[in-house]
DNA sequence: TTGTTTATTGACTGCTCAGTCATTTTTGCA
DNA sequence: TGCAAAAATGACTGAGCAGTCAATAAACAA
């Protein structure tokens, strides 16, 4: 009888004397099944959304049986937090981290656009995931998915308020222009998810940035 | 055994005499039954979303028994589809006649704007279940839902380009400025229907207004 | 190779829910 | 008031699906 295996487990108390931080084989093998489970349910999802999908489908895409899902998850909830969270993670740090790289504040809303648009063309799947699921779902409502954009826009806000007192831009509200910078972004990326798209990722992301310097330079009157 | 009544059915040959335009009593009681069990699928598809959403839920909540559902409807999804077929209607009628009646391409932006506000004002439910629907869902695909925009889009994009031609705004491409102010307006209106705003709307829309009319009397460089 | 442990499997269970229909209740007419 | 037609009902059916587990296969050690 297998057990759910723990990312991040202490060694068991067989082997106290051996290597700590080493992963066991067991646990390398563990994490490649997971990895594999979770490329699958990301598509899945993606195609799907989290109700409509089924752990079987998910099991069939992973040329896995359906038991074997559970060895390595608990339940379909947990295979979608976990295709969630790994991404979640990686696109909030990439974008705090270009963020905090750019210095001015219209080079970091230009770098909030850039990193979103970027990584929407790799992960599509999970842009899908995002922009898509329904409220009902019991992970990822829109307000937790804002939750996640909390922190991003905490950042730009500062930025603007900095770059408004000393008169780089124009007089605007900054926290409702940051998450303006948010929503023509999402919106943008919406776009491009639900059609094939006529123009590439550069133009939109392009004509967005130079929209909102447009508005900035003006003030509101 | 109760038939499904047609909306707008043909006099059955029955009464071949009789007025032809004017309701049956038959008629009066099914739309009234049909629009008492909309509203409460209104109110339930916008708490949970179409797949979560259950007839029995909808039936409770209308105060009538599930098969009295099923007379006035032949399925879920029917139910649903009236639903929005309703409000998305009347919402596309009301946005195009006050982008008609607005003179300049300002104002008509600003009259697509105010309009969408106003009437998510008045119908909550109705915008949440449009701005939180699944992919996944048999009816309103993201894509769908964006058909019904095609039209005021084309429309602003048309005033756009004459106010372009006219030195009236800089010179920004028509179309994708056209979809920009539409997805300004619907992020900021998501944002209000996840968390409890702390700006009225009117303020909301104001700034959209004074946003895009900055960013227009710039150009893209 | 054989025996033991570990991983995988998929048939099965219990539950939820859309849609049905025989029965009951209401309506409206004589 | 009595009676027939229409409307309303809710117990029931069948399908689909999350999660389980006894049986089987693979991996590994001796």
């Amino acid at each position: 009888m297998p057990e759910l295996i723990q990312p991040v487990k202490a060694q068991s108390v067989k082997e106290p004397i051996k290597e700590q931080p080493v992963k066991t084989k067991k646990q390398v093998v563990s994490e490649f099944r997971q990895a594999e489970i979770i490329t699958a349910a990301r598509k899945v999802f993606a195609e799907k959304g989290y109700i409509a999908a089924t752990v079987d489908e998910i099991a069939a895409l992973a040329a896995l049986a359906k038991g074997t899902i559970y060895v390595y998850f608990e339940s379909k909830e947990q295979i979608y937090n976990a295709v969630l969270e790994n991404d979640l993670d990686t696109l909030r740090d990439l974008t705090l981290e270009n963020i905090a790289s750019a210095q001015t504040a219209r080079e970091k809303i230009a770098a909030y656009v850039n990193t979103r648009f970027k990584y929407c063309e790799e992960r599509r799947d999970f842009f899908r995931i995002m922009h898509i699921e329904p409220s009902g779902s019991p992970v990822l409502s829109k307000a937790r998915a804002r939750g996640w954009l909390v922190e991003p826009v905490r950042q730009l806000t500062s930025a603007i308020e900095n770059a408004i007192a000393e008169k780089q831009i124009g007089h605007w509200p900054a926290e409702t222009l940051a998450w303006t910078v948010v929503d023509l972004t999402s919106g943008a990326l919406q776009r491009r998810l639900s059609a094939t798209p006529t123009t590439t990722a550069r133009q939109d992301a392009d004509f967005l940035i130079k929209f909102i310097n447009a508005a900035l330079s003006s003030t509101a009157s």
